[in-house]
RNA sequence: GCGAGUGUAACUCAGUUGGUAGAGUAUCACGUUGCCAACGUGAUUGUCGACGGUUCGAAUCCGUUCACUCGCUCCA
């Protein structure tokens, strides 16, 4: 039953992303592509502004975290190293009869379906996640190489001309925002499970010792981002402990949030020991231990992780904040009326603040007021239609706030302004009206 | 990759036993109104997911394929 409700407000969410251009289907004029996702003029301006957000908190305002932007494309024997082309080339069989699939390496007779026993299966065949591509013009294995299944690996492999270059000493971050590319067996759910996605990610050296102790703390940090920065409430996410840690990690916790189709992961903050830089001095040959002047001695930095889906984040976002609610009609014979609303937190709101002149014959003035404010907002100008229509249309693309520019407003140098969660109006002097928005976008 | 379902305008959908497509909404223009999808008039929009077959004729029947949804499987 709930599962079906969900199911609707997944399809709801999906066809507004469509129609307002937020979100829509890769290649769709040839049919789409399986996996892949473009964002529209809207999704884009939301994507851009998240990153800026997670950038600007993440970065700029620590001392001891660096940016990087890394290629996509990196030496083969970076896989090798992280063990991505290892472990995720895993020969897998289907049963033919009960159309199970299974890893090879898993099954104690390779030649006997565990579930149904039947002994007509297909012929083992290797399955791997990481998208492969050639460089140069000659496409054998020798010239074989495969785009990044994770933005983390190459903040491992530069770490060493990053500490270099930037006198960082330990303990430091470096944090990265980029695509990453997956070959997915079965991508699902919308933006959710994609072949191509953008990842946010930082990986914060330190002190082995120091390890747990700043393993908590990013985890507080990145949870205190949720709340307070894109209003997450405590019944829209949760921490998911990891039991099974991955061979390599001390600990382990997701933040999950609560999608229609059920709990899904939004961030991963791990501790990841020592394993990342061990591997890649390993297969480099580089010793990428850290030398510690002041005790004089060196050591292999434990790395603490926090990875964030920048997609999944929007289509939380977007899923979340979607609601059909009533509203005031004047259409003949209806006193009410469904309106659409999507509650954006106004940091990361595509549209920040709509001018919309009363009338067409205010123009001008409108135009003026809206040329100013865009120098400092996310601002769109609409003088079509009806307002309360174009009301509606904001409302629908999560728009927090809209500017009426009215028939007084040239004489009492006002303005109206109307929120779009409680669609209450208050008269605001242009003159304060900067200071107005700002206080109102970053409450 | 397997199984089931779905695919008609930007969106939601109708389309009678095969006779080359409609509605509402949206969009645009003009008029009117002037604070919550108002009203009137008019206009635009489809290779009916794609390819192939059967047929005098296919949105409709058949085959293949692509995409989406759900269930398996996978998810470092």
């Amino acid at each position: 039953m709930a599962e079906e409700k969900d199911n609707v407000l997944m399809e709801k969410v999906v066809s507004l992303c469509k129609r307002r251009g937020f979100i829509f289907p890769s290649s769709e004029i040839y049919g789409g592509i399986n996996g892949f996702w473009d964002y529209g003029p809207y999704g884009a301006r939301m994507k851009r502004a998240v990153e800026a957000l997670w950038w600007h908190e993440m970065v700029e305002t620590r001392d001891n975290v660096e940016g990087l932007d890394s290629t996509i494309i990196c030496h083969p024997r970076v896989w090798k190293a992280s063990g991505h082309l290892d472990q995720f080339s895993d020969l897998m069989t289907d049963c033919r009869k009960c159309k199970s699939r299974y890893r090879v390496d898993q099954m104690e007779d390779p030649t006997t379906c565990p579930n149904c026993g039947s002994k007509d299966l297909t012929e083992p065949r290797e399955f791997n996640l990481m998208m492969k591509t050639f460089v140069g013009p000659v496409f054998d294995e020798e010239h074989a190489a495969y785009l990044r299944a994770e933005t983390c690996q190459p903040i491992f492999v530069d770490f060493h001309s990053v500490r270099v270059a930037t006198r960082q000493k330990l303990p430091f971050g470096i944090a990265q925002i980029g695509k990453a590319f997956r070959n997915e067996i079965n991508p699902r759910n919308f933006t959710f499970r994609s072949r191509e996605f953008t990842q946010m990610e930082m990986e914060f050296f330190c002190d082995g010792e120091d390890g747990m102790k700043w393993f908590e703390y990013w985890k507080e940090q990145r949870i205190k981002y949720y709340r307070e920065k894109l209003k997450f409430s405590d019944d829209f996410f949760r921490i998911y402990e990891h039991e099974k840690l991955a061979h390599y990690a001390k600990a382990a916790i997701d933040i999950e949030v609560k999608f229609p189709f059920g709990w899904g992961e939004l961030e991963g903050v791990h501790h990841r020991g020592t394993w990342d830089l061990s591997q890649h001095s390993q297969f480099s040959g580089e010793d990428l231990q850290y030398v510690d002047h002041d005790n004089k001695r060196k050591l292999m930095p434990t790395v603490i992780e926090t990875s964030v889906g920048l997609d999944r984040t929007i289509l939380a976002l977007l899923a979340r904040g979607y609601e059909e609610d009533t509203a005031a009609t004047q259409k003949e014979g209806m006193d009410e009326d469904v309106r659409i609303v999507l509650h954006l937190p106004p940091l990361v709101a595509p549209v920040q603040l709509a001018v919309l002149p009363l009338s067409k014959k205010l123009d001008e003035n409108a135009v003026k007021l809206y040329t100013d404010l865009n120098r400092y907002f996310r601002c769109e100008y609409d003088v079509t239609g009806s307002i309360g229509k174009r009301y509606r249309r904001q409302d629908e693309i999560g728009t927090p706030l809209c500017l009426t520019f009215d028939f007084e407003s040239a004489a009492d140098n006002a303005v109206t302004v109307r929120d779009r969660d409680t669609m209450q109006q208050q008269r605001v002097n242009i003159s304060e009206l900067r200071s107005y928005i700002e206080n109102a976008i970053n409450r």
